[in-house]
DNA sequence: TTGAAAGCGATACCAA
DNA sequence: TTGGTATCGCTTTCAA
């Protein structure tokens, strides 16, 4: 293995001279710079992470905890993962992978072992059994969604209060008199993920500020619950003109069963996804979306751990405004 | 901080004795091992990992490397990801993420700064840039796929010629005389990702031996492209009576787009999916499918690494049988 | 069955 | 602007 050790000798100075030239902490002269750049490349160095670790007390390494399921979601997810990792290694750290079900012990273990200088959870609940521990680990954290008690912690989500109105308020000045949710799975309220209860919230105060008459349901995940909820919800509401899905896994089934029941996308019943853009053409019509901006959020989450790793940022609450995009699949109700 | 000493102190023992403990590598008196293991708990104890790669050399980290792309494939990937996670977390490992976007210099740079103890590489490609570094590399590496030259190092796959073969011949046997394959991504073949290939020749073949007129076409993941891509297979054979879709992504729009020509599944068109089990309900007809068991290939490629690592073993390609499980959406053709 | 101590490869302080 | 060196926390050899 090559050493700091060998470099400095390749290049006729002292090992703390080449952390020096690595680490930019003290100036250095243009020749003895160059000296010590070539030995690196020549000799194909590479500082030995654990090394570095020990001497510093900084990993580079983020930990980033991730939701088991793989059957809801999986799409945002995963562009938040790879966005995430993206934006970490711009800022010369890697990503260490947690999963949800390694719970407080698993951050704790990580955190204690100094695997990371970091924490970013995505699939927070609004009581999430981490959240305390989290408060108590004296390192930055940064929270994808925003539980109850979380003063103190980072937090970076879509607002989906806003964005619950926002879908409200397209359909009504389209001039539908009703809205129905088709949300997420019905786990998903149980656990209390909050961005479902944020959404909802917003869905029904901006349908009673104007006028709609608005019903909503959980959805799972398979057809027959799809189609479940969308009998649930026309059975409440028989004259339905529009639909939110907040659900991205369901939006095909939603719409197929939308054809079987005879009725046409936009013609009869306007449709309203929330999901990233890039899903908005996966279907036989396009469709308005309000997106969820994983990569933004992805981002947005790693650069606000590395101001509080910089000791330049106090914890704080993003919330991003919601975008609607309309495509084919909104329009006036029939009539 | 706590360290090994601290505990060593508070059990009145040495450090060494606390380490070994720890890994076991001598034998201990209970009484000794009581004491140790008493103080750990009390102190909250977590050996540094830093510190610990520096002095054994191992990390007790896998990397493992994802595709970006996140418009496709993302279910089996994220699937996969989560197996691989967990399987490592059994063994007493930790996962580090890096993205294919890193390349080779990314690898050499995890390795060579000893971040990782192996590396778990997903997407391979047949002709794939990194593989020759990866011999070079004299780590374990277990690949997901199987790249041409790979002599020396271990593969783990799904038989997706095998795969290819046991559609045709289970359509075969239904009594079909023709059957379309809805491949994967134009973007796929052309990097040459080995598994279409592979499933496209076992189509071929086994089609030849069944006597089946076959045709195949790669297909996008919109659904105008999946529309075009359908246009072309029946154009091509008019009287096609059975589909294999090699495209997760692509299966709502194929249902949907079937449906609008007036065609039922399976009365009139059989359609056998390939793809992740799971996913087979989420459709208006149950799918036949043949599995991609991501969760499976994730642990056995983890078992494959650590053999590797204890230095039990040497590099092998595994290849998994494929297994078809029939369900509503294949039945005889019409007549 | 246990202890003492020499590294592992960096960083960063103290000097020059 | 540079060098020397103690130090980080653990593993493992050598001795007892």
């Amino acid at each position: 293995m090559v050493t700091i050790n060998d470099v400095a000798r390749a290049a006729g100075v002292a090992p703390s001279t080449v952390s020096y030239v690595l680490s930019g902490k003290r100036s250095i002269s243009a020749e003895t710079r160059r000296l010590v750049e070539q030995s690196i490349r020549r000799l194909g160095y590479h500082p030995h992470a654990g090394a570095r670790a020990l001497a510093s007390s900084k990993t580079q390494v983020l930990a980033l905890v991730i939701p088991l399921r793989t059957d809801l979601n999986v799409a945002v997810v995963m562009q938040f993962v790879a966005a995430v990792t993206t934006a970490a290694r711009r800022h010369d750290h890697d990503v260490l992978l947690l999963t949800k079900d390694e719970g407080a012990d698993g951050l704790k273990r990580v955190v204690g072992s100094a695997l990371a200088d970091a924490l970013l959870v995505m699939d927070v609940e609004s009581a999430d059994p981490r959240v305390p521990m989290l408060l108590a680990l004296d390192r930055p954290v940064v929270l994808i969604g925003t539980p109850d008690h979380a003063t103190g912690l980072s937090c970076v989500d879509l607002d989906f209060q806003a964005a619950g109105a926002v879908a409200v308020r397209h359909l009504a000045e389209l001039g539908h008199a009703s809205a129905g949710l088709v949300g997420p799975s019905p786990a998903v309220y149980e656990r209390g993920t909050s961005f479902a209860d944020r959404f909802l919230r917003g869905f029904h105060q901006a349908a009673a500020d104007a006028g709609l008459r608005a019903g909503a349901r959980p959805c799972g995940h398979s057809y027959e619950q799809t189609r479940a909820c969308l009998d649930e919800l026309f059975a409440e509401n028989p004259d339905l003109t529009a639909l939110v899905v907040q659900n991205e896994a369901v939006l095909g089934p939603v719409l197929s069963d939308l054809r079987q029941r005879g009725l046409r996308v936009p013609e009869d019943v306007s449709v309203l996804a929330v999901c990233p853009d890039s899903m908005a053409g996966n279907h036989a019509v396009t469709l308005t979306t309000i997106t969820i901006p994983a990569d933004e959020i992805g981002e947005l989450a790693v650069a606000m751990t590395m101001s509080q790793l910089g000791g330049e940022a106090t914890p704080e609450t993003r919330l991003l405004s919601p975008r609607l995009t309309r495509r084919e699949s909104t329009a006036p109700p029939p009539r």
